[in-house]
DNA sequence: ATTGCCACGTGAAACATATCACAAGCTCCC
DNA sequence: GGGAGCTTGTGATATGTTTCACGTGGCAAT
């Protein structure tokens, strides 16, 4: 559709495409029709200029002098990423974190439904929640082909991600979100993306104490904080 | 500590120390008391180069033509991200995410706490889950202002996000690690990390979109899958 | 029509990050 | 002591990403 891939979009672009089009959701329920890269990118706390170079990278959507229309643009966007196909996801492990995924609405919203979920403690498998039922582990091959299961939610113990990913990954899936806190080896075929949250409270405690020893102190109402952080 | 910080350090960079500390503390584990850049750059993902390059942006810690010991490199990293510190954080919104943050045995793990934990349903106000007592939202500044507490959780629906981020600023929270699926608007001297389960999904539907379209097909038992991807 | 203004799309420049390749330093062994 | 063999730390280089700045096309009003 509409002619030039000009490069490879960079990873980042495609995190901020996810952004804009949420905004975009957001802003067409509002009833917004038509929105500048300047405005959109206030919204998504990007620039304008980064705005239309991530559009760029596969085409022209807006209308020189004008602006983006926004029904139109989300449209785009969503093409691009291939959101709306539905794509069918398992979840492995059905813990605290993987009940909470089970639950957590903003995927049906996107068009990504959990259709299947496993879990190797008999205690849970049968268990019904949010209309799918638990299976055990060893039907993971079976019912992933049987459904042409794509993408695949991990959230078990660290210790079981490896051995779980290389039987996702012999039912075929392609596609890995990782909430376990290790390194997972996947071949090439196989896409992986992470989420980690000691990783990102790690990130935080370090621009933390490098603010605190820059002395990006005298903020006001900060003194109590300031006294916490260095004595 | 230790002279020379040449030049600032990426944000990647950061994020893998991350790693690095995380298998430095599962190779002690293991009892090994030495390993190479090489070695160390395989079980994480990286390469050789780059983690000797990360290393580098604060200090040397190995030895030439040794390697580097486990237990003092480990040491290194822990002070260099401020884990270990103890911090105490908040955690704001106690659903199915929020419970599921305050089970996971990975945050104490790495010397960080969820010590209060606020919610603005009744029902939930006064639960305790992991010895940590629910208290309503009104609470917050207080508490917050009176534990000293930096870091905070945000695990509350998209539309109560900027709010309620607005009420842990004045509190005044320093850090802010925020699962809404919300572009957040914080002051610059307060950090702020996402983990957005929506766009790592979406980026995952993108990447496997342009590998199919790529043709890198053929892999063996994958017709299953391309016939579903395709038609 | 013409003028004035606006906002996109995009080459080119600036900047940031990752990779390469090798000198420096350590250990071991002869 | 000296040479062989290893691995770090780091300039130099290559690659990748963001920002700048402006040409282009489009709308509105006079």
């Amino acid at each position: 559709m509409s002619g030039s891939p000009r490069g490879k979009a960079p990873q980042m672009a495609i995190r901020r495409l996810s952004m804009y089009y949420r905004t975009l959701a957001a802003l067409r329920e509002q009833g917004v029709e038509s929105i500048s890269s300047e405005h959109l990118s206030a919204l998504t706390g990007s620039t304008a200029a980064q705005v239309r170079r991530d559009l760029a990278y596969f085409g022209s959507f807006g209308r020189r002098g004008v602006g983006y229309e926004v029904h139109s643009l989300q449209t785009h966007v969503q093409k691009i990423l291939g959101i709306g196909e539905g794509w069918p996801m398992a979840l492995i492990g059905v813990g605290n974190l993987g009940s909470a995924l089970l639950a957590y609405d903003g995927f049906p919203r996107q068009g990504f439904r959990i259709v299947e979920a496993f879990d190797s403690d008999p205690r849970r498998v049968g268990t019904v929640i949010r209309d799918v039922v638990v299976k055990p582990m060893d039907q993971i091959k079976e019912t992933i082909q049987a459904r042409h299961i794509v993408m695949a939610l991990l959230a078990v113990p660290a210790k079981a991600a490896q051995g779980v990913t290389e039987q996702l990954v012999a039912a075929g899936v392609r596609c890995l979100l990782n909430f376990a806190p290790v390194t997972l080896k996947v071949p090439p075929h196989v896409h992986l993306a992470s989420v980690d949250l000691s990783i990102e409270v790690e990130y935080l405690s370090y621009v933390l104490r490098e603010s605190v020893a820059e002395g990006q102190a005298a903020e006001g109402a900060c003194s109590d904080v300031l006294r916490a952080l260095s004595g």
